[in-house]
DNA sequence: CTTTGAATTTGACAAATGTCAAATACTAAT
DNA sequence: ATTAGTATTTGACATTTGTCAAATTCAAAG
């Protein structure tokens, strides 16, 4: 994991501001634009869009992830997508612009979040593969053995939703261990 | 679109190596470590994996895209992904070590790594969702309307493994214009 | 401990897509 | 133009997963 320098650490904490938030608020609703960047240091919380009337779950955050939608935080338009808090959470917010700037004054900031997008990006492209080219069965193996914190810390419809499966076939997976 | 400064596109162009490819060359295969990225300039190629013995390609480069295993080139792991060409070929190949040491000497190279991580994460993020809450038709469709030039240049049996579909499938889909 | 609402499971059936084999169409080289 | 190899389409059927409704289980509040 790459650490900033002195300096830099510095000045990102005179940027950050604390935000606290309770089950159930919302981080982000569609159609706002999210001028923010979160660092969540406590808790959980999930990402979903709303299609065709239900309430698709396709991510889910906890301790030490950077937070936002991605996409529009990047590309300044509203967001098709909310955030959610599934339990007690604790985050740090930096604004979009104040981030730029520190990018230009502490060129290890920008540093941190190439390698940040590095990260997040392989971790994506492997979720995307195996969404694509394993069944139901496999993939709530998977996750079982890759994450299995999730199935304590989250209701199984959303885990479901996450895997893009159906409840249902999600509980007859279950059903035979 | 970001643009270096004049000093970075100096040092960035004595550090690209050219490289041709023709049609069905690789430009890597699995088990080996891809120590490269790549600009492609002219061309086409595909990423694919071999799982359970059937080829399943999960991604297309056209020019002006970067090009290579993300998982192995950022891990430094060995690639679980080849790639090939699909036509001839012109790229612009940047050594791991020699791009990090450009990113010390010109943070304006790091910066437009940053900004392309962020594009291609979002591009990822969107046919992630598609793929998994879209039926076979809408895929296909919806490629239609956002690459149309990818039907000319592929062949079908490429494209349905792209979109997660049987051949067969796509091919039924098609029929019904 | 009981109540109430939410979460999860189960059953019956429908729909979408995959698989395998065969037929047809296309392409490039002779 | 002919041929050989490849790509694409079609048919018949199997399998997986989704949908809807109902039953059951769980969990929090009184």
């Amino acid at each position: 994991m790459y650490t900033l320098d002195a300096s830099a650490i510095v000045a990102l904490e005179k940027c950050l501001v604390k935000k606290e938030f309770f089950k159930n608020d919302f981080l982000l609703s569609e159609a706002k634009v999210c001028k923010e960047l979160y660092f969540l240091e406590k808790g959980a919380l999930r990402g979903f869009y709303n299609i065709d009337g239900k309430e698709v779950t396709h991510w889910f955050g906890f301790e030490s992830d950077f937070v936002t939608s991605f996409h529009s935080f990047i590309t300044g338009e509203p967001s098709v997508e909310n955030i959610q808090m599934l339990e007690y959470s604790i985050c740090w917010a930096i604004e979009k612009e104040t981030l730029e700037q520190l990018y230009n004054s502490h060129p290890s900031i920008e540093r941190l979040v190439r390698i940040a997008y590095e990260k997040y990006y392989i971790r994506l492209e492997e979720r995307y593969v195996n969404a694509q080219f394993k069944n139901a069965t496999q993939l709530y193996e998977d996750l079982l053995a890759s994450n299995p914190h999730i199935i304590n810390r989250v209701s199984l419809g959303y885990i479901a939703s996450y895997l893009g499966i159906s409840q249902e076939t999600l509980s007859r997976i279950r059903s035979k261990h």
